[in-house]
DNA sequence: GGTTTGAGCGTACACGTGTAAGCTAAATGT
DNA sequence: ACATTTAGCTTACACGTGTACGCTCAAACC
């Protein structure tokens, strides 16, 4: 192998750079929005003007953590159905892979977290849309395994998904040692949601 | 009746001030860390450095404005059990009451949803304590209504506050014209987490 | 092999920021 | 009545910001 790198491979890597030094300067008491193109520029060790040669905007860079991070939650499920076995519950395995991915990487799931909220607009629609895939492949997944119409389904899902990215909220500013009882609880909330989706088919079947 | 105003007085009336300015400085772009003191101050017409003679920091301010916040939240409360009738669910017309709350003072729920994701732990908690609040109400309400063990009624008011915060927090990205829409679902959703609740009561008496 | 391209750098500028220092003048205390 | 307090102002400073401009020099092209 040669580590000559053409230009093009040694520009996609320094955009990684960025990419991953912006990751590095988010913390719990910096947003995105707080974040300047210096403090990047410096964290990647590029010289700020620099920055500009790979993205027009730190909008434009943020969005590209948007999606980074989607894809990474979008991995996660996958990782988490393929945890799945017989003898534990959808719900056991899915929120511990969760709070397992939150914990392990905070910055990320903060960003999502944040600009859900923040002040971009385009950011928050981006987010948007990360979490209807994430509720979409939940949906399709309850349709699967409950005799249940897709309407009640997306109800459910969508219940869920908020219920478990607030616990995801609530796990980021506590102890470990307190992970246990939120994920103790947020199991038993999803599962009242479950047992409601199952009565409520029975109850309104129109 | 005299319109001399006593020292204190004034005082007062210029620190009510500068909270409303601070108010009217948030909007949809705006969160509360972004906002200078500089710009409060103008907003209130008052020189940059008077300000001190109020807050000590922008974050003292920051702590007043989400202490109000929660106050009209609880004051929303009242109003909606003041609206209870035998013919509305408790579920309408606690929807109803917050969804048209929320579109009225949006900046108002912008900061606590904001600051419930913010860079500021003090924030954080702040936010989170007046959540508490609420759903400690919530709790009380149910417990009342339903018979139910304590647990689970602090269980169910957790969800149902989560999701309806979330509904909130997506009508203030929305046209009017969806707010119906938006309120049906977290009604039904809400439904959803009432019915597993009594499911899972006689499912688990434990 | 000569030309063109473009990633990255250094300098420079105008701007908004938080806040320190010291003033004025009016309301209060005695 | 005079002295004290204090809300609010003006001025001033150092700092971090985004970004415009022009340079270098190695890779890519023909």
């Amino acid at each position: 192998m040669s580590d000559k790198k053409t230009r093009f491979e040694q520009k996609m890597a320094t955009r990684q750079n960025i990419i991953d030094a912006a990751f590095r300067c988010l913390d719990a008491e910096k947003s995105l929005s707080a974040v300047s193109l210096r403090e990047v520029a410096r964290e990647a060790a590029i010289a700020p003007t620099s920055f500009y040669r790979h993205f027009k905007d730190i909008d434009e860079l943020g969005l590209t953590l948007v999606d980074e991070a989607g894809l990474a939650l979008r991995q996660l499920m996958r990782s988490a159905r393929r945890r799945l076995t017989p003898e534990a519950s959808a719900i056991n395995t899915s929120v511990d892979t969760f709070l397992e991915f939150i914990l392990e990487h905070k910055n990320v799931f903060r960003l999502l977290l944040r600009e859900h909220t923040g002040t971009s607009a385009g950011f928050r629609s981006a987010v948007q849309r990360e979490i209807q895939h994430f509720t979409k492949e939940l949906t399709d997944y309850i349709v699967l395994r409950e005799d249940i119409t897709d309407e009640l389904a997306q109800l459910q899902a969508e219940a869920m998904v908020k219920i478990v990215f607030s616990a995801g909220a609530e796990a980021l500013d506590v102890q470990r040692i307190q992970i246990d009882a939120i994920a103790h609880k947020v199991k038993q909330q999803l599962l009242l949601v479950q047992l409601g989706a199952r009565a409520f088919k029975h109850k309104l079947p129109s």
